[in-house]
DNA sequence: GCTAAGTGTGTTATGAAATAACATAACCGT
DNA sequence: ACGGTTATGTTATTTCATAACACACTTAGC
């Protein structure tokens, strides 16, 4: 699935680099400062991977790609900072592909993405989850997170 | 998460048994039939154990549950059967709960679920995709199957 | 009826994803 | 300094899912 877009060669790189990670990183901080989170170094780092990164990433590979001279991390390093990252929005789960993207949004609750089965990208979009959340009300549950995962094919690889 | 929910007497089975069980696989049969899909015996019995399910049915449970004298299956076998209940919509597989349940619904490639997180219930309502539908439509995608999972708390164990 | 293609199953083994459990260290209010 | 709380390091294990290959069943064409 994932990988099987070589037909094209359509992909722009989403991965953030040199300064615009470094301002990404950055507001990461003040967030975390304005509501006493603490943005730790492997939890910094996570989301340093996940913010340099084109495509969805999986946790091995955040695991495989953590250490900055080639050494990997123990899992429960990243999957704890993916936990934290998770918990304060900064990244989001996507459950059909065991993978993990940055929030590019910044809705903190609740997710939508198109995901491109050929080429394996993720969009995430705005999500307005008004019919939902109303069907959920009317059964009497109290919705905490929502999240949308909705596979087809991307512009590119329709074409 | 599941099963932390004994503070209430509340839960309804939903699991059917008996006549009604047999109905269901009936009508599953009659299904098969017209689309030329073979509802074959690894397949019918896995339909069978869902079905009978009070909740969500993890693949090993599934695995373990699958000799009628107790033998357990091998995976693939029940992994393969689910591939095939899901193609069909005769199953779901809620990603966020890595667990399977019979469709209550019969809408071919879109479900939606609302989780307890107290007491594990799943309950699939019918979704009104519009809105994401057509914001996908504006980014380009063509999309092929639509999930949604929204986590929070059922009417009995808000109480 | 034979046979070849396609589909489904049985079986062994392995790979991938996530967490349990416990020890150690850093932070923070008093 | 102290004790509570939060975070990390580390080992091991559990849980979830699939690869690969042999065998069996169905079925369409001959």
């Amino acid at each position: 699935m994932s990988g099987d877009c070589d037909h094209h060669g359509h992909h722009t790189h989403r991965g953030l680099d040199g300064p615009a990670l470094g301002r990404a990183l950055a507001a990461a901080e003040v967030r975390c400062e304005r509501t006493q989170d603490r943005l730790t170094p492997p939890r910094r780092r996570v989301l340093e991977l996940l913010l340099a990164a084109d495509a969805p990433r999986k946790a091995y590979d955040l695991i495989a790609a953590f250490g900055e001279t080639g050494a990997p991390a123990k899992p429960p390093t990243v999957y704890r900072a993916l936990e934290f990252l998770e918990r304060l929005g900064f990244a989001h789960r996507i459950e059909s592909l065991n993978a993990y993207v940055p929030c590019r949004i910044d809705g903190t609750h609740a997710a939508a993405f198109l995901i491109c089965d050929c080429c394996g990208e993720a969009a995430e979009f705005e999500p307005d989850f008004a019919p939902q959340l109303a069907a959920a009300r009317a059964a009497g549950y109290e919705v905490r997170a929502v999240t949308l995962e909705a596979r087809g094919l991307c512009a590119g690889c329709r074409a």
